[in-house]
DNA sequence: TAAGCCTTTACGGATTCCCGTAAACTTTTG
DNA sequence: CAAAAGTTTACGGGAATCCGTAAAGGCTTA
């Protein structure tokens, strides 16, 4: 069994269990952060050692605070996690269920399971991480079937963010090009935007702007 | 201490140890259940056999399911129970930090504690409990601030609702003036509707409908 | 360099939103 | 009952969107 597990989780009344739990598959060192930066420091610090890690369970979404952080989200932590130590695994324990970010996070950050909180996610997670130590791959079976549903949701790039971020925010096309102009983002034209914003709406099956937000809200992209 | 003490909760990492924090305190009877439905029937059950519940802590949403369920929400879940037994004492544990929402529980659900899931809030969890039993109106410090910020979101009425629910759902002024004749809600004017929209607009601060989506959504208002 | 292809931008008309004013209706009040 | 006050609806003009078509620009290729 895996001997050195980092759980970086904000929640205690998670926490507690998360710990009790992987206590009773026999990992031996287990540490805890209620911090993105605290776990980074702690992955880092544990790597100059030669004490490194072999397993961080983390959470996505980490309540803000009184305290200053560089890192507020479990994405960004496990970016930051695999620059410095590739052959890290990570398993993400989250009560996220938006199938756009769970592929995302398999595709674009490398994470080796995802397990869903839920009614039995503890046993679940046990399970994930038996198959990872075993050099098995763990498959979320659930988000199989979506996932190819969703492929056309996959395909929106940083560009549609920034746009469906600034029709949020109440500008107007005219508004859009000339925040895009600034920011280098192209293309930057009102008709080019017209079309794209065309396009999202064919996506999402949205009959206006409006409704293009709500929807893409409801999906987790805003 | 309460003798007999429900709590609902869907998600088992969150269950185990809350069963554990109230056992610490001296709660002899705890039950657990992971959907409403059943907390619903406990509580009916034991009330009639007399041994009724004391207190139910519970959680605000859960988890879609397999499962057919008659009540899928927490606040429908404390209106039923306290639509049959009246003296029963709620403490809602929630993620949800939208002051909107918490207020309406205490105004329109009458709970008696909220404590929002967080780095320290099982501690914060046992206080309030010992403040209950001790028949001390327990106050949640970190929202009465904003509860006075946000008063004027708390007049938006069940017609607001039901026009930005339109709203984001692409209708037209003109589909919405329809939709409202035909369930009889009133007014149903193409002006009277601009016009309340426009007054919503003025309450977010929202330049135009798009972004009032976005804002009312981040609300919790949909 | 010119032809062909693709991307980006420009343009125009129909629709819808946006916002102010005024008329019609309802309720309150003296 | 009539005047006043408040609500609801109607109307209209300007702005923004919606959506199709066409022109301009950039890139590849012969």
């Amino acid at each position: 069994m895996f001997k050195k597990v980092l759980i970086a989780e904000d929640l205690d009344a998670i926490a507690v269990s998360l710990i009790d739990t992987i206590k009773e598959i026999g990992v031996e060192e287990i540490h805890h952060t209620k911090y993105c930066d605290d776990a980074y420091l702690q992955v880092k610090k544990a790597l100059n050692q030669n004490k490194s890690f072999e397993l961080v369970i983390c959470d996505l979404s980490f309540k803000p605070d009184h305290r200053e952080n560089k890192i507020n989200s479990g994405v960004e932590l496990i970016n930051a996690i695999k620059k410095i130590q590739k052959n890290i695994k990570i398993i993400v324990f989250s009560i996220e269920d938006k199938s756009y970010r769970i592929q995302s996070l398999f595709k674009n950050s490398g994470i080796n399971a995802y397990v869903p909180k839920g009614r039995d996610s503890l046993t679940e997670l046990k399970k994930a991480i038996e198959q990872l130590y075993n050099n098995e791959t763990y498959t979320p079976i659930n988000f199989v079937a979506n996932a190819l549903q969703d492929k056309t949701i996959f395909e929106i790039e940083h560009y549609d963010i920034e746009l469906l971020k600034l029709l949020a925010n109440g500008c107007t096309i005219e508004e859009i090009s000339l925040s895009f102009k600034k920011n280098g983002l192209t293309p930057n034209g009102h008709s080019s935007i017209e079309k794209r914003i065309n396009k999202l709406k064919l996506s999402f099956k949205a009959n206006n702007n409006v409704q293009l937000i709500a929807i893409t809200k409801d999906f987790g992209l805003l």
